[in-house]
DNA sequence: GATTGACTTGGTAACGATAACATGGAATGA
DNA sequence: TCATTCCATGTTATCGTTACCAAGTCAATC
């Protein structure tokens, strides 16, 4: 096996120290301009490539930023870290992704890895950890921001919204357009704690209207499918046949939810209305339309990136920032 | 700033050397269990992290696999990946993901910083790459496979499947039932390499069996979504009403393509038989089912990383290995 | 013609870990 | 009892890069 290329032989090749090879690899370091072009060229056909964990070694920085996400195969987690990366990238920084599974232990063993690589700051998606979870977070001596929660005893910063208080417009429509017997989907997972807080949220919403806020109905674990809210949908209709509307964890399962009703011959909305959560694209194109809540994963990842940028700035560091976004109601045919 | 905490200082509190620190970091390592127990205690206390970069560096070894995808969100790319990690990860291997937004200079430059992390192998969707992507891969004097694809001059090993040969499967069905007039929607984009080999794979089936294969309409840039197939839809019963059959390029397209029918009261499959791409969730539950076919993306991933392990064991290094792995055709309503 | 300053380049040490080798002492066997 | 082995631990050098400091070149200025 070859042994791979250092700057000592791109140096050795161009006839210049290694230091100016250093240099001619940063974009605002003191190089001719045509030494410069010279080396590049001659890294290039060496087929070189820059050891980042040296040069992360040496210069203590790495220009990266960690995130967690519980699931690669989600379009509003999806949104959020792309809405990070294009903010970062204006600054040179990248983003390194991991993915949890909805596991707070799992989340334990990411945070750890990604701190190893030493992150210039690091990004979690939730606000509930496992306490060593915590701890690392807390010891890492890097930014930490909190998303897609406001924790109750937050980390560091936090750019979320609350998945409890996101229920009560929803509630409110489906109960001012009429309906009474309102059920929920789902929310009964350990491991979705944002569904577990939309339920709680629901509940709270159906007492403040003196509403019955017992019909809840299971979906199993995450990742939230379309499956799962069709077998849901099948187990409401089987028990509690008199519902009138019924709120779901995700608009997947919605959605999922809705196919059942197509296949029982149950109308939607005239027989029962659906909401579902997220302003996944499927809600706004299925027929009905699923009427359901924004929580604008793109501003979240943007008042993320933001408090990033904020703080490896070096700027108001030492208070905790906590930015809220407000989820918005959009209303479909599904509860028309 | 609080310095962070490294070995040395976790030497000095445990009354240690720091190779011993070391040492009871690595399982395989010699130090006496008490010692190790103590050890990791002290270091639990400090909060400390490895650093990875300073062990990979000297080490010469990083543990990771670097693996590229179009986009984060999607399903069967997640099911690759998924399956990768799952694999290597009883090898104590991880993955570091990157993904290219269906953009092959976007992928050359996130291949370079990919390598500048020195993987220890990497993984890229598709096979065609810019010149110098190419080459950064040749050169990189690590093990290459490229996936979801059957590249004509493949970089090193392959796992993935024929993109066009698996059409024929699909509009062979759809001419055994009878369809003559049949279209295709999407397969346009130049980035969606994939996807333009689908349609390529249509026409061939279609003239294969003497029918016209010119009905071909235009979906948009990647990633897919459901809305570019209700778009493409709406176009395809304005220009060409007598179409009896439609194949998209995936089954997000599909279920747009659907929808606009029931809008429009457009019977599907008695007015017009759909069918789809990539058996996603959707294609299972919608109503009528969406016929589609199933490249097993968590196949892909397995045989993938199967490439990996063996070719990171030393085991068959000089040869050039080819997986095919092959689609299998889903038929549901949306074709009956 | 000496002085100044801007620009460019080079030498040396160090980042934090581990490979390789060395060593001390306990355990084992004859 | 002494040689031998083995286990646990320590010492030294090094991975590839960049921070830091030093010094050389050249043109402009007085």
């Amino acid at each position: 096996m070859r042994r791979t290329v250092t700057m000592k032989d791109v140096a050795k090749a161009a006839g210049v120290s290694v230091m100016t090879v250093s240099r001619s690899f940063k974009a605002d370091a003191s190089v001719n301009a045509k030494t410069r072009a010279q080396i590049r060229a001659v890294a290039e056909e060496l087929g070189y490539v820059l050891d980042s964990t040296a040069a992360n070694l040496r210069s203590q920085r790495s220009d990266f930023v960690a995130v967690t996400i519980p699931s690669l195969n989600n379009a509003n987690f999806a949104d959020t870290v792309s809405a990070i990366s294009e903010v970062l990238s204006q600054s040179g920084m990248q983003v390194l992704l991991g993915y949890t599974n909805y596991d707070i232990h799992a989340e334990e063993r990411l945070i750890e890895q990604l701190l190893r690589r030493k992150p210039e700051a690091i990004v979690v998606t939730g606000g509930r950890h496992t306490p060593r979870g915590r701890k690392l977070l807390e010891k890492s001596g890097i930014p930490v921001v909190e998303t897609w929660d406001l924790p109750q005893d937050p980390v560091a910063h936090v750019a979320g919204f609350s998945n409890a208080r996101a229920m009560d417009p929803l509630v409110g429509h489906l109960a001012d357009t009429g309906r009474r017997r309102i059920a929920f989907i789902g929310g009964d997972a350990d491991g979705d704690t944002r569904g577990v807080d939309r339920r709680r949220g629901f509940v709270q919403a159906m007492e403040a209207r003196d509403l019955d806020p017992t019909r809840l109905i299971p979906a199993g674990q995450p990742p939230i499918s379309m499956l799962q809210g069709a077998q849901a949908m099948a187990q409401l209709l089987a028990d509690m046949p008199d519902t009138e509307a019924v709120v779901c964890v995700s608009d997947l399962s919605a959605f999922g939810a809705l196919t059942e009703c197509a296949r029982r011959g149950v109308r939607v909305p005239e027989d029962i209305a659906i909401a579902g959560f997220g302003a996944y694209e499927i809600a706004g194109i299925c027929v009905p339309r699923i009427t359901t809540v924004n929580p604008h994963p793109g501003l979240i990842g943007k008042r993320t990136a933001e408090l990033l940028l904020m703080t490896l700035r070096g700027e108001r560091s030492s208070e905790t920032i906590r930015y809220e976004i407000r989820p918005e109601l959009v209303i479909g045919g599904s509860t028309g």
